[in-house]
RNA sequence: GCCCUGGUGGUGGAAUUGGUAGACACGCAGGACUUAAAAUCCUGUUCGCCGCAACGCGAGUGCGGGUUCAAUUCCCGCCUGGGGCACCA
């Protein structure tokens, strides 16, 4: 009987879904455990082999803990809302409704043919109405609440209002704007309108206004991804910064929960050091300077109070306010030309910047403590969202500062002695301070406290806590997302009542952006006239909260059930990639946050535990094309010609390939001698390489009669310069996708070797967390180890071999071991080193010629979480009864693999010289006496002296000499 | 630019707490079985040197230094691949 997989994992999907096999239950008398996948957003593009890499991980930590006893929840569904979706129907006009139900099956099918464990009843997804009604019930909460600094936590705006009314603002400084004071009499004198416009200012789920990508040209606002070099990625139009009303999550206000909830929650270091990083807290001070002949003042922000004697220039942000009123009409011209230029930048762009730029304002600050000027500068550099958007720059202290000063010729002051070099800044806390008046012969350390009390004395600045993060932009100029529950009136947001939800997404004529940057909703003449928001919330919107729905997914009278919540509680286990590090994984994290403080759960961690799993690559494939480049165009011959990778690394070398070269090529190369001039006799030769589809190239090699059949044979006639006979290719490592012709579809793969051959190969690879290119090679070993373990109970001519004789001590010692390291190495997520240790032990078992019962049933429960169609199939035959997926995991007996001896590597002077066998129980003095009376060992010790005996029980010795 | 992360044979990787570097596979080479092929099995496979082999010697975990009896592992400096940087999800 051979191993016939198809069939074999055919019969057992069916069967698991007929059984209902993964169907897990609110109530158990077991204990819970949570393993969760991130949410996929369904593409079009579908599942590649990256995809399925966290998926089976997860799963097969699912499996084993139900091994183990556990009830365990593993369900999934999909981020439905998103942009890809919108940016189809714009241009192919299909609703993304219908689009993203397409893209799900063929999701579903692909996830379906690889055997999860999911519980697929309880699949949820965030595009429903069913779901999103409570996304928008939960902005409802975020809109109706408020931080209180004092209790640290959400609460009603009620509360707040309560206070207003008694106290006036006096206990709860404004977040949104701490310039806002009012008494208790002035709160009751506000109109409605006034008190709407400062409850915004505390609510968690607030409006305001924020610069967004607006490119006239497509009438529409842009995502950062379809912002290429400062124009559009779609017809290269010109984009700049547009100011436009927005919802934002006031997630500034948790920042410091979020850093202490990071003691709390196992993430890997760097994601919590990215996390804090992103949170940026930093300590400092606020310092006003006087500004020479003008009643202005201007606040800087910094962290380093001690240098204010080393300050050379200050930098405002160009957007800032200062700017307009204290320019000179010299500097005028000059000013406004460097804001046109920052405008046309990215945020990014600015920062990644190289090449230094700023602008004179021809005003001066005056030094608080000696009253000396500061030229004020505006430089990109400075960003206009963090601090007060100002900076004090002290070149000798700070390396960009520095640069910044060089490339100026603004005179550098140095404070800090030998510490600065006048090359490169130094960003010391420890040096003495000079030329720095009050503060000479002082610890710049010790300093910072020092001014700090100075200024507050004087009473032109404070200490002061910042924050890098900023709130959350919640809204999208965007069809495809969840409508935000509110009505506009004379100004005034009003939320829909509860009642209301969900406030359904309506059906739209054209997806194209409203009037003035406002989505598509605006084009609605029914949604404006009943003064409905027209903005919809973003992508994370229903994902900040889906682990919770999944626990109670079918309730409609609440988002999720309390005792639903308790039972499951925090997920044990998230898995996915560290490109959700500062996004959702600190969206989630507030939510979950939110949630708790106003009594909805119980917990205010979503994730207990998180692993990272690393990017599948791509390794893409070139080929390189001969064509002709003249200053205005590049020309190609009239059929397609290939060069082999060796031209194209000489070509590169080199910088250029002569025409007498390819011309010699040409007429050496192809049989039918080289007739057809060579176009363009003015241009430059050159090779391009173009990307080519990885399934039709063996290793590097091109398959040239596939290529040509390739693009619909846009190649047909192509003619190819080969090395020895072959097209090489050239490769490079990239990411996974579809343009660059590198992705592979792990359905090829589940068809030929097998979805048991499949999960366990992807594990293969590499450690989960591990980046890595694919590689389909090595497949086949997996698929061999899967064979041979189907020979341990069949023979192909004599059928069944397994028998029930008792296992031997040999037999026994292979098994435990086996159950040692599967346990372990499963329990700490290798799931790489366990495939191999199930490799080790079928070769340990083939060799005993071992085919006992007792052995390999306690093999294939192990087996299961891994490959689970095998195992059921092979447990069925040898067992008869019951599924295997709630076997008992083996349970691992010290006594079978204990040793006696061990054979101890002997170095000398840490370099290894022989091996000798000595009992484990032997004393450090006896083992001294056996390893110095060895032959080699004394042969290396001639005419040394011992100088150092070391011996490390059950590892190895090491004799100095 | 800033933050995070990786670099070990021809390839993927192993070495869990500083203790035999290269487990397990792929590939390659040679062999067995077969009319042949597939499948399967066996042997070898880090590099260099000693004309082969055995044995042995030397080098070796991106590069350069350091700590240690002992470093892939710890420390310092550099080179380089990947991810993120606030509207892709």
């Amino acid at each position: 009987m051979e191993y016939n997989f198809r069939e074999i994992e055919k019969k057992w999907q069916k069967h698991w879904v007929d059984t209902h096999a993964y169907q897990v239950s609110n109530t158990s008398n077991k204990p819970k455990y949570y393993v969760l996948d991130m949410f996929p957003y369904p593409s079009g593009a579908g599942l590649h082999v990256g995809h399925p890499l966290g998926y089976i991980a997860s799963d097969i930590y699912s499996r084993f803990k139900r091994l183990k006893g556990f009830n365990v929840l593993h369900p999934m569904g999909y981020d439905a809302f998103g942009l890809p979706a919108e940016q189809y129907a714009i241009e192919h006009g299909v609703h993304p409704a219908t689009s993203t139900a397409q893209n799900i099956t063929n999701f579903r099918n692909q996830l379906d043919n690889i055997g999860f464990s999911y519980d697929w009843s309880r699949e949820v997804r965030t595009s429903e109405p069913g779901y999103y009604k409570w996304t928008q019930w939960i902005f409802l909460q975020l809109f109706h609440s408020f931080y209180n600094r004092s209790s640290q936590k959400a609460e009603s705006l009620g509360v707040l209002i309560a206070d207003f009314e008694k106290n006036g603002n006096v206990n709860h400084e404004c977040p949104g704007d701490a310039t806002v004071h009012f008494t208790a009499d002035q709160w009751k004198a506000y109109s409605e309108k006034e008190k709407q416009d400062i409850l915004m200012l505390y609510r968690l789920a607030f409006c305001g206004y924020g610069e967004v990508n607006w490119c006239e040209a497509l009438g529409t606002v842009l995502a950062n991804d379809e912002v290429v070099n400062g124009v559009s990625e779609r017809g290269g139009y010109p984009v700049v910064k547009k100011k436009l009303r927005q919802w934002y999550l006031r997630i500034t206000e948790y920042a410091d929960r979020l850093i202490d909830g990071l003691n709390h929650i196992e993430f890997s270091d760097a994601m919590k050091e990215m996390q804090t990083n992103w949170i940026g807290k930093s300590y400092g001070a606020e310092i006003e300077f006087e500004i020479q002949h003008s009643n202005s003042k201007m606040v800087v922000y910094t962290t380093r109070p001690d240098t204010i004697f080393g300050v050379d220039f200050m930098v405002v942000a160009p957007e800032h306010e200062l700017i307009e009123q204290i320019t000179t009409p010299e500097q005028k011209k000059a000013v406004e030309e460097y804001i046109t230029y920052v405008k046309s930048r990215s945020e990014r762009e600015r920062q990644a910047e190289k090449k230094i730029s700023g602008c004179f304002t021809g005003a001066y600050a005056l030094n608080p403590f000696n009253g000396n000027p500061i030229p004020i500068w505006i430089s990109e550099y400075v960003l206009a969202g963090y601090g007060t958007g100002a900076i004090m720059g002290v070149p000798c202290g700070d390396e960009r500062d520095h640069k910044f000063a060089k490339h100026f010729h603004i005179s550098i002051t140095n404070i800090i002695g030998d510490h600065y070099n006048g090359v490169d800044a130094n960003p010391t806390k420890d040096a003495l301070l000079s030329n720095s008046d009050f503060l000479d012969g002082i610890v710049q350390r010790e300093a910072i406290g020092i001014v700090n009390a100075r200024i507050e004395e004087m009473g032109i600045g404070k200490k002061k806590v910042n924050y890098k993060i900023r709130d959350a932009a919640f809204s999208r100029q965007r069809y495809w997302g969840e409508p935000f529950p509110i009505q506009w009136k004379n100004g005034i947001a009003y939320p829909l009542s509860e009642n209301e939800l969900p406030l359904l997404l309506p059906t739209v004529e054209s997806y194209s952006p409203g009037p003035e940057g406002e989505g598509p909703l605006a084009n609605i003449p029914e949604w404006v006239a009943k003064e409905l928001e027209t903005n919809t919330m973003p992508g994370y919107a229903g994902s900040s909260w889906y682990f919770l729905r999944y626990m109670d997914p079918h309730n409609e009278s609440e988002f999720c059930n309390r005792k639903a919540s308790d039972y499951w509680n925090q997920v044990d286990l998230y898995i996915g990639g560290t490109e959700h590090a500062v996004g959702h994984l600190l969206y989630s994290r507030m939510w979950t946050k939110v949630l708790f403080d106003l009594g909805h759960i119980g917990f205010d961690e979503p994730f207990r535990k998180l692993l990272n799993q690393g990017m599948i690559q791509g390794s893409s494939r070139f080929v390189y094309k001969l064509v002709v480049k003249s200053k205005q165009t590049t020309s190609e011959f009239s059929f397609p010609i290939f060069l082999s990778s060796v031209y194209y690394e000489k070509f590169i070398k080199h910088g250029y390939i002569s025409r007498e070269t390819i011309e010699n090529i040409l007429n050496y190369r192809f049989d039918d001698k080289w007739s057809e001039p060579l176009p363009d006799s003015t241009g430059v030769l050159s090779i391009v390489p173009i990307h080519v589809d990885v399934n039709i190239v063996d290793g590097f090699e091109l398959n040239i009669q596939e290529f040509q059949k390739w693009k619909n044979g846009e190649y047909a006639n192509a003619r190819f310069i080969l090395e020895n006979g072959k097209y090489i290719c050239g490769s490079e490592v990239e990411k996974m996708s579809k343009s660059k012709f590198n992705t592979v579809n792990p359905d090829v793969l589940v068809e030929k070797f097998g979805a048991d051959t499949f999960r366990m190969y992807e594990m293969f690879l590499g450690p989960v967390e591990q980046s890595k290119p694919w590689d389909t090679k090595g497949i086949e070993g997996v698929h061999r180890f899967l064979k041979k373990l189907w020979r341990l109970f069949f023979d192909e001519t004599k059928g069944k071999v397994w028998t029930d004789e008792s296992a031997t001590s040999e037999e026994l010692k292979v098994l435990h071991r086996t159950i040692k390291k599967i346990e372990d190495d499963t329990e700490r997520y290798s799931f790489n080193t366990t495939v191999s240790a199930f490799m080790i032990c079928v070769n340990e078992l083939s060799d005993l010629k071992c085919h006992k019962r007792e052995i390999l049933e306690a093999l294939l429960v192990m087996l299961v979480p891994y490959a689970p169609h095998i195992a059921e199939e092979l447990y069925q035959h040898i067992n008869g009864s019951g599924s295997i997926l709630d076997a008992s995991f083996p349970v691992f007996e010290e006594k079978y693999i204990i040793e006696s001896s061990k054979e101890y590597p002997v170095s000398i002077n840490g370099k290894v010289r022989t091996n000798i066998t000595i009992a484990l129980d032997a004393s450090p003095e006896q083992v001294q006496e056996i390893a110095l009376s060895n032959e080699l060992i004394q042969k290396w010790m001639e005419g040394k002296t011992l100088k150092k005996f070391i011996f490390v029980k059950g590892k190895m010795i090491n004799v100095v000499v």
